[in-house]
DNA sequence: TCTGGGGTCCTAGGACCC
DNA sequence: TCTGGGGTCCTAGGACCC
């Protein structure tokens, strides 16, 4: 059996935490350069905010609907985030964490009740963090997802589903019949899997609820659509075909982009904004003790912009090996810009992705035949990851960017604001990771 | 004026090989 | 006129997720 956890809105919940005045109002949390809504209250969602809503569509329910907004702070929720799994993972043998706010458990081998073990694990979540979450039980990944589906809908819009349903859903206990009812009452798009594209194409073909989906001939569905959505319908009748992932590999790829503050017009603006995204893609790199074996560049004016003329550049530049060391990647992701950069455009965004990645020190052998290749670099293998150590030490020490690779600061000087840089208006303080940011209480 | 930032997996088609 | 066949690997693009 498995169980899925979720927190309810969970960036808005972690702002309410510390924010007690955002409690039953109207709440959304923006996404950088404060351009859309990446996160809703039940309250916002009545007024009908939609996912991913650019800011300046529903400003005006700030001052008609008293709409607040937000800037995001993930490193808040990415802390808090860590709270919550920690306190999930003492109710089952394993975790897999799906999200920042969603966990699989397996409980497998677990006896009890398990709505009542839902409700404690509820409870302790809230207790402990201030976020409430939802659970819901069944017996494959798929099915669990629509259980905390259920779990979250029968508690926000009552009616759709049996009251008793809400907070906590388990599917284990339901009869084929009052399982039948929540499939017909639950649409295919509903579904873990199913996008807004099969979702419309099912839709064309007279499948619209997730019980016309579950009666389909599933061989005809993989010709039709893909092995992927014949898998959910196998997991909606029982049968597990994803187990649960408990020790996740490292990432197959690190990117890290951004949207401009302002277009960016200016070789300059992007080899700044490529260097220090590629100096952060290298951090997380060495974080999973990685090496990377090529580095994508691109930029891209914005499409939103129609009077502009448009252009995208996308470069890939192979290593001579692979490499976690920033200085090499920085200068690769500056070269490729350079390339590629072309003038007259308006950019919008820029990033920067790291490929090929591999564990790092797997080609310890052929190393000085290239030593002289890497030009301005020169240092022995142990050096470089001793330097890169020591830089993310004091960084993490001291603060980001306390050392940051030169180039990065070539073109303008660190402390005046950058024109391409993201606008962050309405952050709110990194409460539990700041010293100097904590609440303070008042006696 | 203003439109997010990360990831994963699957598939089709081309390059290449014998 | 007729112009092999089967396999692997890689990449780009599309779909999905939160």
């Amino acid at each position: 059996m498995f169980a899925l956890v979720d927190a309810n809105n969970m960036y808005v919940s972690c702002e309410r935490v510390f924010a007690p005045r955002l409690a039953g109002r109207p709440v959304v949390v923006l996404s950088s350069n404060d351009g859309a809504c990446i996160a809703r209250s039940n309250e916002a969602k009545d007024l009908g905010v939609k996912m991913a809503q650019p800011w300046f569509q529903v400003r005006h329910l700030e001052r008609s609907a008293g709409l607040i907004a937000v800037s995001a702070n993930f490193e808040l929720y990415g802390d808090m985030s860590s709270r919550m799994m920690a306190i999930e993972a003492r109710f089952a043998p394993r975790q897999e964490i799906y999200s920042i706010d969603e966990s699989f458990l397996d409980f497998a081998g677990v006896r009890g009740d398990l709505v009542a073990i839902g409700r404690a694990m509820r409870a302790d979540v809230l207790r402990e963090t201030g976020l409430p979450t939802s659970v819901g039980f069944g017996l494959t990944k798929t099915l669990a997802k629509l259980a905390n589906h259920v779990a979250k809908t029968a508690d926000r819009k009552p009616g759709t589903y049996p009251a008793d349903l809400a907070q906590v859903c388990n599917f284990g206990t339901l009869s084929n019949n009052e399982l039948e009812q929540i499939f017909a009452a639950t649409e295919v798009g509903d579904i873990w899997g199913v996008g807004q594209r099969i979702g419309a194409r099912l839709g064309d073909a007279g499948v619209r609820t997730v019980l016309d989906l579950v009666r389909c001939d599933t061989a005809t569905l993989r010709k039709q659509f893909s092995v992927v959505l014949e898998k959910t319908v196998l997991e909606l009748r029982g049968t597990s075909c994803m187990d649960l992932d408990d020790a996740p590999a490292a990432r197959h790829q690190i990117l890290v982009s951004r949207s401009f503050g302002k277009a960016v017009t200016e070789l300059s603006g992007i080899v700044e904004a490529v260097s220090e995204f590629a100096a952060r893609a290298a951090e997380r790199l060495r974080q999973q003790d990685g090496a990377a074996g090529a580095v994508n560049v691109f930029f891209t004016t914005s499409a939103f912009r129609q009077n502009d003329q448009q252009h995208s550049a996308s470069v890939t530049v192979p290593l001579i090996r692979p490499t976690a060391d920033s200085r090499l990647l920085v200068g690769a992701a500056v070269q490729a810009a350079t390339g590629a950069y072309r003038t007259g455009f308006n950019y919008a965004k820029a990033g920067v992705m790291l490929v090929d990645l591999q564990p790092a020190g797997q080609h310890q052998g052929e190393l000085d035949l290239f030593a002289d290749a890497e030009e301005g670099v020169k240092a022995r293998p142990r050096d470089r990851a001793a330097l890169m150590q020591a830089m993310d030490s004091l960084n993490r020490r001291f603060g980001r960017d306390s050392v940051r690779i030169g180039s990065a600061l070539q073109v303008s000087n660190s402390n005046e604001v950058r024109s391409w840089s993201t606008r962050q208006e309405r952050r709110s303080p990194r409460y539990t990771t700041r010293w100097d940011e904590m609440p303070r209480v008042r006696a």
